[in-house]
DNA sequence: GTTAGCACTCGATTCCCTTGAGTGCTAAAT
DNA sequence: ATTTAGCACTCAAGGGAATCGAGTGCTAAC
């Protein structure tokens, strides 16, 4: 069990370390106001710290470095809540009073938002399409032989596939099918749209539609191949500012690591409620092991929907990152719900 | 003016240099087995060649490196035009033969084989919107209070924005409008759209809606928003893997630069047939003084429509990429084309 | 006109020395 | 029993000096 004092030095030095990125000395924290003791017994306990092993040292006679276990530590029970500043905060309030009406935007915009404010890079993932409902389809024609399919979600979700009609399809036949599966998918739950389509409104369109199987083909093809959910990346840059990656190789993978769409869609996302933090060689990938990943969830109602997280180096200010996206899921989970269930003007 | 050797000794150390990103000495061109001279004379050409402004030394005692003035005159004069490998052209091929029915997707795709191809990064800049007609609007309510507005190209182009309906706005007149707007617009070039909403179809709307003014606003906000041309960029972080740029402030500059979306799309517009290649210094842009920048034109039928582009160090691999881009802007040019004019598979 | 030969240049690498920030330990002070 | 002052020690970083070698320019011979 750590003594106050222990608790105390540990804290100044990550403090310390993550905002200067140098070893920290035991003189330079003997010098700061909240600590009263000499140099002398601060490196004792530094010493007994890293036998502990939440510091370590770059080199035998080097300051000391928080290690891994350090920041664990540090965020599970040393670091002090942070204050995002008046301005950071007027700054995202602005962000999401002026029409804020499309999901993309709202991501797009809060990828942003979160790069900006912390010089770390964004990630964020989509909500799962499947979750939610078909709200209209259409298909317009655009010459003899081709047409665009368009899907429009109750989220203002819009997907659209052009596609060449098969010879075999009477513009009017399409328009007939059309017809129907407004009539019946009206509501469906996009993930169900497939099922539903294959059993269901086979008979259906049977009878209406002498093509049908090519028609199914078709429309298939057009409107189901990329339902897997995006992944938004803000600040890419950021990370060359980071000291850590004045090392051009770790650059490049991290940099192929984060255009893995799938592997990172994996990683990030975020069952829980609450904000998940995996410091270092906690992440798998190995890319990753001298990053920091911090993700929250966002949701709408009580439906989960998608992950924001920020990257950055393990001396990351994680005080402020979490305030932030603390802010700024919830921020995210209010502008849905507002879309559903407030007046006319979409705001609260 | 040049001799034929010392035409085949510049040619002879551009190709090597851009081969090997090495200062090219006399000894490693004397040993080419093109060259017939011994070290000494080239060293005394080269000295020439230095003299004219085509060659420079990186220090007193290095091998040489072409100047710009050398790039030039290589690209102007010297260099063999370069056969693509089998294996390329029939990559390039398949990528275009399966569905290739959206603009976005072709020009993404494309993006994606340029950077692939060459490890440069490439940039296509998309066609101005405006030249395109409209093909459809349509208004699709998502809930009491909002609505997304979609606009269809005759290229397959959609857009899309969510909005808040006016309170003052029934649905109904809502509809009546779109079927108004349909009925005048079909065809019209986008970039006409505004003008002739504000002109002709004003008249005829105030007869049917009682509050024009506020849905034109609404309609003009939602849909006139963002018809700047798109930047599509491929490969990135190829810019990482040139030694050029083991230099961690020139990527940053150079990133940065690229993210100024409007000044590149300046940058990139090539009107021309033909390819357009920019050296060094030739650029304006300062983060871009030790690139070059090849752009070649895509088209429809006789209409311009964007510009693709390679970005690269000076020193690269000229004749290969104008080969490339040559293929592909045709070959782009094609698909566009085959839209319009071909049987129903959409292939030629 | 071409080439062999040689002195010369200069970046890169290695080694050594110095500096200074920081440590660990011991002994004195509280 | 803590805390602190003091001192010897360590090691990275930075600055020459020495060495190496790729490459040049020039001269004289072919």
């Amino acid at each position: 069990m750590l003594t106050e004092r222990q608790l105390l030095i540990l804290q100044v030095i990550i403090d310390d370390f993550i905002e200067s990125a140098q070893p920290v000395g035991s003189r330079a924290i003997a010098k700061k106001d909240s600590i009263t003791y000499s140099s002398a017994t601060i490196r004792n306990e530094m010493a007994d710290l890293e036998e502990l092993g939440y510091l370590e040292k770059t080199h035998s006679s080097s300051g000391r470095v928080p290690s891994e276990k350090g920041y664990r530590f540090y965020v599970d029970h040393l670091m002090s809540p942070f204050d995002l500043s008046k301005a950071d905060i007027t700054f995202i309030q602005d962000a999401f009073t002026y029409q804020m009406l499309e999901f993309e935007r709202v991501v797009q915009q809060s990828a942003r938002i979160l790069s900006d404010l912390t010089n770390y890079t964004s990630i964020i993932l989509g909500p799962e399409v499947y979750e939610t409902k078909l709200k209209q389809l259409q298909i317009i024609p655009l010459s003899n032989y081709t047409a665009v399919a368009i899907l429009v979600t109750n989220t203002g979700h819009v997907e659209h596939r052009s596609f060449t009609i098969p010879v075999v399809i009477q513009p009017v036949d399409l328009e007939k099918m059309v017809n129907i599966l407004n009539e019946k998918l009206y509501g469906v739950a996009i993930i169900d749209l497939h099922r539903k389509l294959r059993t269901e409104i086979l008979e259906l369109l049977r009878k209406h539609t002498i093509e049908y199987d090519k028609a199914y083909q078709y429309l298939q093809a057009a409107l189901f191949e990329e339902q897997s959910s995006k992944l938004y990346v803000g600040g890419k840059t950021n990370i060359l500012m980071q000291p850590e990656f004045k090392d051009i190789d770790k650059v490049r993978a991290l940099y192929s690591m984060i255009e893995e769409e799938v592997e990172i869609a994996h990683l990030l996302r975020n069952d829980t409620e609450d904000i998940k933090i995996s410091i270092g060689h906690e992440n798998e990938v190995s890319a990753m092991q001298n990053c920091s990943l911090i993700t929250a969830s966002y949701s709408l109602g009580d439906d989960q929907m998608g992950t924001i997280a920020l990257l950055g180096p393990t001396r990351m200010e994680y005080s402020k990152v979490i305030s932030l996206l603390n802010l700024l899921s919830n921020r995210m989970s209010q502008t849905f719900q507002s879309w559903y269930y407030s007046g006319p003007d979409g705001k609260q």
